[in-house]
DNA sequence: TTTTTCCGTTCGGTATTGCCGAACACCGTT
DNA sequence: AACGGTGTTCGGCAATACCGAACGGAAAAA
């Protein structure tokens, strides 16, 4: 049917979507019928589903309506599962500090094979504006906490890494060709720190480091987040060195080491 | 076989009690051998089901060993499902303001039926002691936030509420009896916040406020929570009018009105 | 080293069970 | 009153999810 793995059980597979269906779908919820529309499927089989999930606390219906909803289960369980995560469990309190500290949005995100995967999020006092989605891996080469991951990998690397996501362009700053990538992760060993000038969303600037395991390692980076028009170029090389403070104390907690690279 | 609701699907009820066992399962996660052995049933259908699990991101596998853990899916939809959520997307900037100008961590609550079911939670720049779950429903009688709730209800359901829970006992300070509850609803709605002093937990001290919807009906409250040393009586008192207008300005934010309790 | 034990994985056979479609009950509108 | 729209129930068929045994590998014990 679908590009589904051999050996998965099928219903529990339709279950999940209908998952996720419900939780990027409409913000008033959905019926059975929408439902049973989008996915395809008999309304007795998505009911039977339904049930359990709700039963589960996985969704949940509106009292009036019979409209399908997120559960609150779904927010436990990412609760729990960053409060498991050893990484997040550390990385939390110093997202918090230096959310104080700089007033912007702090995420921290895991160095998953050259990708940048967002794992926590602290937010600044003031509004958010654009929200940025949590558990996704995201593209490398258009955010800075991507940035100051890849400026401590090797350049081939890097190459194999710009091939794989294809250095696709979503504003016009964002870098889309592997000379200039290059060159930008140069700037990023040099002053320690990347940056995302607006090449990810127009208005947005994002300052990042990255933190180490006891290998020395690149485990992941933290990064904060403002709108541009806030920064000068000054505050811009002051925040770049309070967020590399941050990023060595996480290192620090996390028992690892910073490691000087070497001249090649 | 257990007691599962009519009309269910067995396989996804299974799958979805492999979440939950994974979930508070330990930190190092588990092998398909405990697995097995913790829920019953063959090894192959729960490999089935994990491999169905592992490939939607609801589940992880270490890279050496092959111990199942947590995935990332679940903080992504614990984040959508937030974002999603109007009270949780209008309380947070709160929740973010008064923690900077208390320190402390605040967490919002939605009154469900006079229970208090934690939403979201805004941590302050000290470490955390206990971690506080989200999305559970909790005793009403022994935190700031199920008491502020309480205190917005008729006399009638108060009664019917702490039959329900039977006032549970958490600490030595915790209110187990009718009468001591009434005199302290009394309490709350005079001054207009309530407290948890050491009620649910040795040590930690709460302060909670309700919010209101368009015809004044209780929608939840937030609270503040730290440690009992760092509060005088006098820091209380202002800890709790700081914490109503917070909850006020949410009230206003979610287009509500906060009625001036009759006589009745 | 050899042996043993435990792990994850694969593979058919069986019948459990989850899917379908039609029929029903219900509410709002036309 | 008749209609289109819900969510729900119920039987029947067959798809499919379970089981148990057997395999291969790796790690631990001897």
């Amino acid at each position: 049917m679908s590009d589904a793995g051999q050996g998965q059980v099928g219903s529990v597979a339709r279950a999940l979507r209908l998952v996720e269906l419900l939780v990027s779908g409409p913000a008033e919820g959905m019926t059975l019928a929408e439902i049973a529309k989008s996915v395809g499927g008999s309304k007795s089989a998505i009911l039977a589903t339904l049930r359990t999930l709700v039963d589960f606390g996985y969704l949940r219906t509106t009292e009036a309506g019979p409209r399908y909803l997120p559960g609150m289960m779904l927010i436990r369980l990412g609760d729990l599962t960053a409060a498991h995560d050893p990484l997040i469990a550390v990385a939390r309190p110093i997202l918090t500090q230096l959310s104080e500290k700089s007033g912007l949005t702090i995420r921290v995100a895991r160095n998953d094979s050259g990708f940048p995967i967002f794992l926590d999020r602290v937010d600044g006092p003031g509004f958010v504006r654009f929200h940025t989605p949590l558990g996704v891996r995201e593209l490398p080469h258009v955010s800075a906490a991507g940035k100051a991951i890849l400026a401590q990998l090797g350049d081939e690397e890097i190459k194999a890494i710009a091939k794989e996501c294809g250095l696709v362009s979503r504003t016009k700053k964002s870098i889309t060709t592997l000379s200039a990538l290059r060159q930008e992760v140069e700037r990023i060993r040099e002053e320690g720190f990347a940056t995302d000038d607006e090449e990810d969303a127009q208005g947005i600037f994002c300052v990042g480091a990255a933190f180490f395991d006891h290998f020395g390692k690149c485990l992941g980076a933290i990064s904060a987040t403002g709108v541009k028009t806030d920064l000068s170029d000054d505050q811009v090389s002051k925040l770049g060195k309070l967020v590399i403070k941050y990023a060595d104390q996480l290192t620090k907690e996390l028992h690892g080491r910073k490691l000087v690279r070497g001249a090649k």
